[in-house]
DNA sequence: TAACCATAGTTACAGTCTCTAACAGAAGCG
DNA sequence: CGCTTCTGTTAGAGACTGTAACTATGGTTA
């Protein structure tokens, strides 16, 4: 579609340069360590030249963010895939297990999209599809679920969202055959995905550092816990 | 202590109008509106003036960060006093309660505690007694837990540690009268603080902004879940 | 009381960074 | 071949952190 002439497909490969140099200042030294000007030294060019590629600093971290949000559920899909034929237990510990080792293997990427947000940065709309594109994996593991009655409060908020919002009914079907069970299964993806969060995003925050547990182990027992709790087999 | 001279006084009391600006724009506009050289400007000083005050930015930065593990460690532990003479399930829920409570109304000195870690800021050894503050009154409520054995890799680990390193017992000891149960202890504050994380972080961070339920409700079926998996009365 | 000196403040400056303005050259397109 | 658009340049404004060198002041002490 943007295939344009020569000079678009220029463009795009000097964007792409743009990002993997500030993909490496992420890596090494954190958001805050991702600098146009330092940027455009490496390629050779001079400071305000990125701006023809870039609106401003900004616009190429939400580039990165957008990136970020794609390769994390993109693992998450294809574990998905993988690990199809087996139980929904064991999907949900391979999904979450896809996610931790995503996170751990990127943590300023991971940090980039789950952590503290950018202070002006507004998410654009694409992110809401993207974030749903990483949670939708887990939908069917709980579509056909019993949770026991704690989880009702949340399920029955769930169900007057997927009513209320067209939206969410569509993105559930597509996970999901049936909107039957899609209570659950929102109720079970949001928890899935708040246990997760907890436990990744305080290891590659650090906080765990000196404690005497590891995360994977952690991680194991929090969605064997929420197996139990939707009664999954 | 610190009750030198009047010169000492007039110090600290600079100190803390420096950390109280410091804070404001902390609140208006996150940790990177924090700048030196506005605070001196609102305290009609020039830039430098500041530097006899806070080493640089990361030492003040720092000190704020020591007053909200100091504040939320206060919270939670007035909570567990108000709490003390119902059930440990009440007392869990109410301690959750006081955290996300703190959480919201002061989200962006919770992400500074919670949230990405600064780029090169490394946590003074003190952190990890203010952190060690925060979830110490969590202990008590799962000194005589009887986790469901799901939980048991965890809090095998937690085990090992105790027996590891004299100060996480001497600190255990803090909050337990006996060293019986800590492994369950510590196990049941760990995940009761991961669970906790997970809930609040994304509600500070805005990510559960556009999903159809309430991060409050979310938070008790954790915690009720959470004291069904430890048998909690 | 007078001298002293640590402290709190100053200006000047170096260096980094974002981003705008004005302009120059070159590649593509009709 | 000439026009236009894109890519790049230099110059510079403005915000910020942090250092160096110097000055004034007020508490402490002989």
């Amino acid at each position: 579609m943007t295939t344009g002439g020569p000079r678009a497909r220029y463009r795009e490969q000097t964007r792409t340069e743009i990002k993997e140099i500030a993909l490496r200042q992420l890596a090494e030294g954190g958001i805050s360590a991702v600098a146009l000007t330092r940027i455009a030294k490496e390629l050779e060019l001079s400071g305000p030249a990125l701006y023809r590629y870039f609106a401003n600093r900004d616009d190429l971290l939400g580039s990165l963010i957008g990136d970020a949000y794609q390769d994390l559920a993109a693992a998450i899909g294809e574990a998905a895939q993988a690990s199809a034929k087996y139980t929904p237990r064991h999907r949900l510990l391979s999904l979450a297990g896809a996610h931790r080792a995503w996170a751990v293997a990127e943590p300023h990427r991971y940090l980039m999209i789950a952590g503290t947000p950018l202070p002006g940065y507004s998410a654009p709309p694409e992110t809401l599809a993207q974030a749903r594109a990483a949670l939708g994996p887990f939908l069917p593991l709980f579509a056909s679920a019993q949770p026991i009655s704690a989880v009702l409060p949340v399920a029955e908020q769930m169900d007057t969202w997927v009513h209320q919002e067209p939206a969410v009914a569509a993105w559930v079907a597509q996970y999901l055959d049936t909107t039957d069970g899609a209570d659950h299964a929102l109720a079970g993806a949001v928890m899935a995905w708040t246990r997760i969060h907890g436990v990744v995003s305080l290891e590659v925050e650090g906080l765990y550092s000196g404690m005497g547990h590891q995360p994977q182990t952690l991680l194991e027992v929090e969605m064997n816990t929420l197996a139990d709790t939707f009664r999954l087999g």
